[in-house]
Parts: structure tokens; sequence; C-alpha cells
RNA sequence: GGGGGUAUGCUAGAGCGGUCAAAUAGGGCAGACUGUAAAUCUGUUGGCUAUGCCUACGGUGGUUCGAAUCCAUCUGCCCCCA
């Protein structure tokens, strides 16, 4: 086994790690199990979840086994580090829904074995890897005997030492006890997981890295066992924002929450001092490769946008969706024709056509305007296309006049399309 | 348990009882410039059957010709004391 933790460090992956030796140690001597967390508030992942995702794909294929949990205990309480907002509390269905789609998004990366979908019955993880649910363990969990067992190995001078709470003391927002107590649980799942599957490496984001420590701690007292933890450094774009966040909210790795095409744009606006990381921590490129990519200047570097673009939709969507969303974006942007683009459609009912309708509404109903008074801004201000051709006049009507080929392509602004097909009356 | 403070649009944050759909900044959107990048400049940013109408300033109820602005009460959050 080469060392992968190496690889992981090279990558950008690691941010902080309970020992970088004895992790680098541990990962060349065999099998080791690790675990990530992952958020159950979703049925669906975002861009963000990508970078554990890859780094357990990468732990996998030198040959560690991998266990994604998902919170469906902890998300009944709220995690403090999430500042702003407490988690909503989700119902057991919701987030035994919530985990069956995020374990088929995992497994386009990663091998988490099978028949083991079924979260009501999770208690099993095959030889390549698991997918559990910790509400498995947390729910039945006795508060007297937690207090006594789990509880009696926490210090809250300790606690409150951390970060994380430590702001939120500081800066006089308080601290519900019901958050304060998050701590423990996660702590009590990396003990669960070390118990149950000899699980010895935990991997989070860094914003976890004082649970995860917690965890740490728990496993050497209860056990006198060292387990060791790696977080990786929390991604914001080069413009500061988060990642993962456009206007129309996150990107999605659900196909049907965020189209391929819309993916792919997402990739191919990356800002030009993002592009070498994300070639890094997004695709499995060999570093040099990464960094060849990554050295290009001004215009030439579009070309390495187009391969992680094209690369990461092909992980997430597969190598159909790819060429379709790389097909399309070359249309609409190098000038060829938009024919056979994948860009997201939407059926009218021919008679409306032949009545006519207001190109407000028109702009409105297909979704590139959130109401009427949005999309007649962006008529007035020159935003709105048809078939390329610029509309300004606010009264324009839509009728059959304007179809080409029995199709309308829409456009707002300079990035969005809308192809608009034609449907036969209804039944 | 007692005392005090606060609650505004996507966010932060102004706001004399009328001229407030609400300053300003950030964010978003559109336009110009570009490389589908960044930066910069300009416009715009509650909704609608649109020179007017409706809904909004934590909830409810009042005072008033008129309330985001005053009063009461409820709720949430914060601070101090216990």
């Amino acid at each position: 086994m080469h060392n992968v933790f190496e690889a992981l460090n090279e990558r950008g992956f690691v941010k902080q790690t309970t020992n970088a030796e004895q992790v680098a140690h541990l990962l060349s001597e065999g099998q080791v199990t690790y675990y990530v967390g992952f958020d159950a508030t979703a049925t669906s992942l975002h861009v963000g979840s990508l970078v554990p995702i890859m780094a357990m794909a990468h732990l996998q294929r030198a040959g560690h086994k991998p266990i994604a949990i998902i919170g469906g205990g902890t998300t009944m309480i709220g995690d403090p580090t999430d500042k702003t907002e407490m988690r909503p509390m989700l119902s057991q269905e919701q987030i035994a829904t919530n985990g069956n789609g995020i374990l088929a998004q995992l497994q386009r990366y990663l091998n988490l074995g099978n028949g083991i979908a079924d979260l009501n019955n999770s208690q099993t993880t095959s030889e390549v890897g698991g997918f559990l649910n910790n509400a498995d363990w947390l729910l039945s969990v006795n508060y007297l005997e937690f207090l006594r067992d789990i509880g009696k190995h926490f210090r809250v001078n300790e606690m409150i030492r951390a970060e994380g709470y430590r702001q939120r003391l500081e800066r006089e927002l308080g601290l519900s006890f019901l958050e304060f107590n998050y701590q423990l649980l996660q702590a009590y799942d990396y003990l669960c997981l070390f118990q149950k599957y000899g699980c010895r490496l935990q991997l989070g984001g860094d914003d976890q890295w004082g649970n995860i420590l917690a965890g740490v701690d728990l496993v050497r007292r209860v056990e006198g066992e060292r387990v060791h933890a790696v977080t990786f450094p929390l991604l914001t774009t080069a413009s500061g924002a988060k990642m993962g966040k456009t206007a129309g909210g996150a990107v999605w790795l659900d196909a049907e929450r965020t189209s391929p095409y819309e993916f792919y744009q997402y990739w191919i606006n990356t800002d030009d001092r993002d592009v070498s990381r994300f070639l890094a921590y997004f695709t499995f490129f060999p570093m040099d490769e990464v960094r060849r990519l990554g050295s290009l200047e001004d215009e030439a570097i579009r070309e390495a946008k187009e391969v992680l673009a094209y690369e990461v939709t092909q992980l997430a969507h597969g190598k159909t969706e790819a060429d379709k969303a790389q097909t399309a974006s070359r249309a609409a942007f190098g000038g060829g024709n938009l024919d056979d683009a994948a860009i997201p459609t939407s059926a009218i009912a021919s008679e409306r056509l032949e009545t006519g309708i207001p190109i407000m509404e028109l702009f409105h109903e297909v979704g590139l305007a959130n109401s009427r008074s949005e999309a007649r801004r962006l008529v007035q201000q020159g935003g709105a296309y048809i078939n390329e051709i610029q509309y300004r006049a606010i009264d324009t009507v839509v009728d059959t006049n304007l179809l080409e080929a029995d199709a309308l392509l829409l456009r707002a602004g300079k990035k969005r399309y809308r192809r608009i097909t034609i449907k036969e009356n209804q039944l």
C-alpha cells in the first residue's frame, strides 16, 4: 500500500490531524476502517460534501474501509457549530428517506457494500464498507446510563475551552444545554463505531475538530485505545463565498435538483484562482496533471476549467450526462447550434401560444424569473432573449410566429437558457 | 424568581406619528467591459390585472384622521441580579 496519507495531504485535504506521523503510519500498516458523518437534512448532498466524499474515495482506493453515517440521532438535536440557526428536527422516516437518497449518491463514489440501504436494519457493514444511521444506537440510549458511562469522562471546563463553544459564550450568543450535549453524542458515535467495527479514523470538516477530538478522547478513556482524526479545510471560493452556493441556492448532487447542465456550468464558472485547488480536490487526476492544468494562465485556463467541469460532472452524473452537458455548454457559448443541447426544457400547451403569451408571463412561468415583476425588470433591462433576439418591450406577446422548429429558446441574461417545446392540447 | 434591553426587507443595519415599500452596506439580478473568470462602472432589487392597488417592519389588541414609529399584552432572543 502506498502512502495515501501523503497523497491526501498533497491534494490539500488535510487541515488538522491528531498526529500526522501516527495517522500516516496507521494507514500504511493495513486496512483501516474510517468514518465520516453526513448531514441528513435533505434528500441530497451538495457540492460542499464532495470534499469528504473524495477523501473517502481516495482512502478506499488505497484499500481502506469506509463507513458513512448519517445523523439520524444527532439531527434531532442541532449542531451548535451551525450558529445561525438550529437545524430543523426531522422525523425518523424523513431521515431514513433522506438517507436513502444520500446513500445512492455516495455509491457513485464509494463502494459501501450492499443490502444496507435499509436503514431500519443497518447494523451490519460489509467487507468493503458500510452506511449507518446513528439513530440505531442513539435512540436507545438511557439517560442515566449515558451520564454514568459517558458523561463522567467529560470535563465541562475542557469543553467550554473548545473554540466553537467559546465563541458562543464570548460573543454572548448563549448556548442551550441541548446544543452543549451535541459533542457528547458525536463522541459517543465514535466510541460505538470503534467498539462494533474497529473504526480508528474519523474525518470531517475542520469546524468539527472539537467534536471529533472529543470522540478520540472518549475512546482513549473508555477503551484505552488510540484512535485518530483528520479534518478537511473548510472550502470557500476565492471570492469568499461559501462553496456550492449560487444564486439559485445550493448546487446539489441530485440531478433532479440541479441538472447536470447547471452542475457543469457551476464548475465552468469557477474563479481562476480556485481552479488548481479544485482539480486536486474534486478529480482523481494525478497531481502532475493537476499542476499542469493549474498553471495555465489567462484564456488558456478555460481549458482547465472545462476539464474540471467535465470530470466532476462525470463523477457525479456519469459519462453520458457529462458529454451532454459539455456539448450543450460548448454550443451555447461557442456559437454552435443548440439543437441537441441538454438545456432545461419546459413544455407549453400549443393553444396558449396560439392565443399569445405576454413575455413576462412566459419567463416567469418557465422559471427564468421568480415573479412577473422580476421578469418585467429582466425585459426592461435588456436581459430577455427569444431565439437569441433581444426583446425590450414589456408588451411583447409571444405567439406561434416566433416558433423555430416548433420550439423557442429563451435566454435570461448571459447564461441561463430554457428551451420551450410545444405540448399538444391536453387530453 | 427579580430587573433591564431588543425584535425591521436575502443578510447586516438606519428609521422625526404622516412626504416609508422603508436610508446605507453586502448579496442577488441586468447592462457595459471581458475569457461562460476576476476587478471596475451603470441600472435594478416585495407582489400585482401597475402612474394605481395589495401585502409587509415578531404575534395580538389599542390610542390616532393617520403607526415601522405611541400604549398594553404575548412570544423569542440578549444582559444584569438570584
